[in-house]
RNA sequence: GGGGAAUUAGCUCAGCUGGCUAGAGCACUAGCUUUGCAAGCUAGGGGUCAUCGGUUCGAAUCCGAUAUUCUCCA
């Protein structure tokens, strides 16, 4: 668009969309669109479209990706998808299309400090896609997908080009034959272009299932540029306005871990297409964030900084990324992932600190905004994604105090850096390790850093600060440096793992493989069992301790975890014989107790729902055998009395004993029906598992007690806030809650006695603390007469020599009287050098004060001083100039001591 | 997972190299003053200086462990 259009866009509020709408079919002319389409349009009619095809509509899986080490969040539209490819999950359904929300900030595509700088970089987007498993294949893929572009989205044939694979001699791969004849029958043969292993035969990774592919591309430019450069040469070369948009890719064989290649069974078809792409082309856009994806938010950020977008370039990549994250962050904490200082929490505040950042920068927008912007995407985008709507206060308030948090933390950094420049004055570079303790510790952005320095004509030592963070880097790797041993498999034929632990405690088993690990100067082993009793940490339930047992001799089991959907044991050592069945049994002791406080979580769960209402969600779980912890979104501190009735509402529960009643594998809608509640950004597959105890109703994979009777009592040890609208309760059941409530049982019944047992020592105490006063009062008034007389009888004996006023006594009060009254003294001795000498539980003590005239004038340094006398007493002491103590083991020295104090006279 | 940092009154924080009677602002209570906007003045209450251990004559301050939080790296 060119740059006063987007001025204009710029100003209007009200009427701007019909203007927006108004400017695009101007822009758009070149294309020949029936109608121009609204995004939300685009979006419908590819669903409809597939529809038409047979094909179901399902809603797009979380982005936040749990319980998968290797990933965090869903990158690409197939993620979700990615057992039925391996062959792990069966076909729901052969035909599926979607609109998935990706994020790509971490790993492999890190696009994040592009994101805002150009036009087509996002760290969330949509992927549009259709799936085939094992249903049809290349020939409806490809026709397909042309009849969606040229006939519904109306794109001119003569502005697409494709690419098929060109074949690949390392693999044995001939040119893709079958997918360039289908496309023939659609457009000329010089629109169809070869391309390489590299762009056109998609892998899932260094195994697994692969097969080429063949990609749409769309040439957006201007007539006269057309002319003048064929679209052809500008194909995958990073031009902004020749884009693939869509890549539809065959799965037909699976590389083996040996590199060689098999044709499977059965083919699938992997489609995905760029929504925001998709939408410039057809909006005739040359970016996308002119696309009415983006414009909304764009206006509103606009119009908050009452700066117009189009104006500056600086400007609009601020909004640009603010734009961009905002989406990003919204979808994050709708599913569940809230900013946090750890692993997929920590990357989502990252993205909002980025943004918070540029606008704080470029936009001068100082106090938190952009949880302003977000009602417009929860407006916007709502219908298809319902989790905005219904999070929507949510995670506005989490990203306001997320705002608020940071932008405390850059106050702070200003602070810090204007103290550094006060104590560095001149033009010298600002100090790399200094710069680098601000990025560091303080988490004060170096950009920031270098601005401000900019701003008084200074500059930050980069070397330095690059020093700093290679050394921290290279801390960081030496540490991780864990040594992998190679598997030693026992028994290649074994399958999964089979889980018995919800049955037993114990079984028999065979050991599949083990493997040795490294990390630092520890050695521990990783050991699959054939079958296991072992709970793999999952679920916020911690994993099972235990032993494997042979011939009588036990290894520990320190923990259990799950490692690519292995149950992997880890041991300090490997039983004796590896190839010989072991004893797998588990602590049975730490379980119950650990599934007493599961299920108590589950009870808690329900008991908040009833109490608080029911936005009460989860938000987080960490369950272990000595305690539970649950994480819930609610809006205000809990008041006393409704932490009361929650816990009365568990213990009632607890005592109705209600049986458990476990379905291993229920129909995800049955589920529903019983009263489940799925947790937004949970994946789940069509049959579940679901544990009831009487009301309550839960989807889970943990492991309970048989009735709720075992949890015997309940008991809330804490309730905090951990972020805006997330409130945390911590509890203890069973043995632990008594030992908690014998505890104060037994600290009261102590009261009790000292009361000489009251019947009433609530009042004995408050009775206790009122004539604790009273008496403190008069103890004060007859102390400041004490001292008042003591402090009259020692100024009389006050030497004066040579304008010093000297004092040496003996009191034997404590430290705090003897110091009261040496503070009492120097009111009414303006060139005072005094010296007390006492002795308190057999400890002679020594305290000096000298007055701060004569500490300058006279050269008398009370610390020097005390620590000289205190040799008399076989002790050490020191001080500040005009006040210093000093500690002895001698009490008879004292009185030397004090003798020796005149000889300090001038 | 590793490095750095923080934890002091209800809240926000000061308290430098151990010893200046553990402080400020806001909030709270009382009195006075005052018709208005974050009212003013005076007095007062409120602290296991995160927890546990160590060093020392003496620890909020130094050291170690634990917990929680922040932050950077992986």
């Amino acid at each position: 668009m060119p740059r006063k259009a987007r001025h204009r866009n710029a100003k209007l509020s009200k009427c701007a969309k019909f203007a927006i709408l108004f400017t695009y079919r101007a822009q758009a002319n070149h294309i020949q669109y029936a109608q121009l389409m609204k995004s939300s349009e685009i979006r419908e009619k590819f669903f409809e479209f597939f529809r038409t095809k047979q094909h179901t509509i399902v809603p797009s899986a979380p982005m936040v990706i749990k319980d998968d080490p290797t990933l965090m969040f869903t990158n690409a539209g197939m993620n979700q998808f990615k057992d039925i490819f391996l062959g792990h999950a069966p076909v729901s359904s052969p035909r599926i299309a979607d609109s998935q929300k990706c994020l790509r900030v971490s790993g492999k595509h890190n696009d994040l400090e592009e994101v805002g700088h150009d036009t087509y970089h996002h760290t969330m987007f949509e992927m549009l896609g259709n799936w085939s498993f094992g249903d049809y294949f290349k020939k409806e893929a490809i026709d397909w997908a042309w009849e969606l572009l040229t006939q519904v989205y109306g794109i001119p044939k003569d502005k697409l080009f494709v690419t098929v694979f060109g074949g690949d001699a390392s693999d044995g791969l001939a040119l893709d034959e079958e997918a360039r004849g289908y496309w023939k029958a659609h457009l000329p043969e010089d629109r169809i272009l070869l391309g390489s292993k590299k762009d056109n035969f998609w892998e899932m990774g260094e195994s697994g299932p692969c097969g080429p592919c063949s990609e749409i591309h769309v040439d957006l430019r201007t007539e006269s540029e057309r002319r003048q450069v064929p679209g052809q040469s500008l194909v995958n070369h990073d031009h902004p306005q020749v884009v693939e948009v869509w890549n539809l890719v065959f799965i037909e064989f699976n590389r083996r871990a040996d590199g060689s290649l098999e044709k499977l069974p059965a083919s699938h078809v992997d489609t995905g297409m760029g929504f925001e792409r998709l939408c410039m082309a057809l909006q005739g856009k040359t970016s996308n964030y002119d696309t009415d994806v983006f414009q909304p938010l764009i206006q509103k950020i606009s119009e908050i900084a009452g700066i117009p977008y189009g104006q500056d370039k600086l400007t609009d990549i601020a909004m640009r990324v603010v734009a961009d994250h905002l989406r990003a962050v919204a979808f994050a904490i709708a599913d569940g992932q809230l900013p946090s200082n750890v692993r997929a929490g920590y990357v989502i505040r990252r993205i909002l600190r980025r943004a918070i950042r540029y606008a704080f920068t470029f936009l001068k927008l100082e106090e938190p905004f952009i949880y302003q912007v977000f009602p417009v995407l929860a407006g916007q985008m709502g219908d298809v994604f319902p989790e905005l709507r219904a999070q929507r206060e949510l995670v506005s308030r989490v990203i306001a105090e997320e705002e608020h948090s940071f932008l405390k933390t850059l106050s702070l950094g200003i602070q810090r850096f204007q103290h550094y420049l006060l104590q560095h004055p001149g033009d010298a570079p600002i100090d790399g390790a200094f710069a680098f303790e601000l990025f560091d510790t303080y988490g004060f952005p170096v950009d920031l850093t270098r601005l401000m320095a900019r701003e008084q004509g200074r500059e930050v030592d980069m070397q330095g600060f690059e020093k700093g963070l290679s050394a921290q880097k290279e801390r960081s790797r030496a540490d991780a440096a864990t040594e992998l041993g190679d598997w030693t498999l026992l028994m290649p034929e074994a399958e999964e793992t089979r889980f018995t632990g919800y049955d037993e405690l114990s079984c028999e088993a065979r050991i599949v493989k083990y493997r040795q690990v490294t990390a630092r100067n520890k050695t521990l082993y990783q050991v699959v069992l054939d079958r296991t009793p072992f709970y793999a940490e999952s679920g916020g339930q911690v994993g099972d301790r235990g032993w494997l047992e042979q011939d009588g001799k036990r290894v520990a089991v320190t923990d259990t975890r799950k490692e690519n959907n292995l149950i992997v044991h880890l041991t300090d050592e490997l039983p004796y014989y590896p190839e010989q069945p072991v004893l797998a049994s588990v602590d049975g002791e730490a379980r119950t107790r650990t599934e007493c406080n599961h299920s108590a979580t589950h009870l808690l769960h329900h008991a908040l729902r009833a109490v608080l209402g029911s936005h009460v969600e989860q938000k987080g779980s960490l369950v272990e055998p000595d305690r539970l912890r649950f994480d819930f979104s609610h809006f205000a501190r809990m008041e006393a009395s409704e932490v009361v009735a929650v816990e009365q509402m568990v213990n009632r529960l607890v005592r109705s004993n209600a049986a458990r009643d476990e379905h291993r594998a229920m129909p995800m809608a049955q589920a529903r029906e019983m009263g489940a509640m799925a947790l937004f950004g949970e994946k789940y597959g069509d049959e579940v598992r679901v544990i009831r105890f009487g009301d309550s109703v839960e989807l889970c994979g943990g492991t309970h007690v048989e009735s709720t009777g075992r949890i015997g009592l309940f008991k809330i040890t804490s309730e905090s806030g951990i972020a805006a609208g997330v409130r945390r309760i911590e509890a203890v059941t069973g043995e632990a809650a008594q030992a908690f409530l014998e505890d104060k049982v037994n600290q009261l019944e102590e009261i009790h006695a000292l009361f000489k047992n009251s019947k009433d020592p609530v009042r004995s105490v408050k009775e206790l603390i009122e004539t604790q006063k009273e008496t403190e009062r008069r103890l004060r008034e007859l102390e400041s007469g004490q001292v008042q007389g003591l402090r009259n009888e020692l100024l009389a004996r006050v030497k004066e020599v040579d304008g010093v006023q000297f004092l040496a006594a003996r009191l034997d009060l404590n430290p705090k009287q003897v110091k009261d009254l040496a503070f009492e003294l120097s009111r009414s001795l303006p060139a005072m050098f005094l010296v007390i000498g006492s002795v308190n539980d057999n400890k002679p003590m020594l305290t000096v004060m000298v007055s701060e005239s004569l500490t300058a004038s006279r050269g008398l340094h009370a610390g020097n001083i005390v620590r000289e006398l205190a040799r008399h007493i076989q002790g050490g002491g020191g001080g500040q100039p005009h006040f210093a103590t000093a500690g002895g083991k001698d009490p008879s020295g004292i009185e030397k001591a004090l003798e020796a104090a005149e000889s300090f006279l001038p």
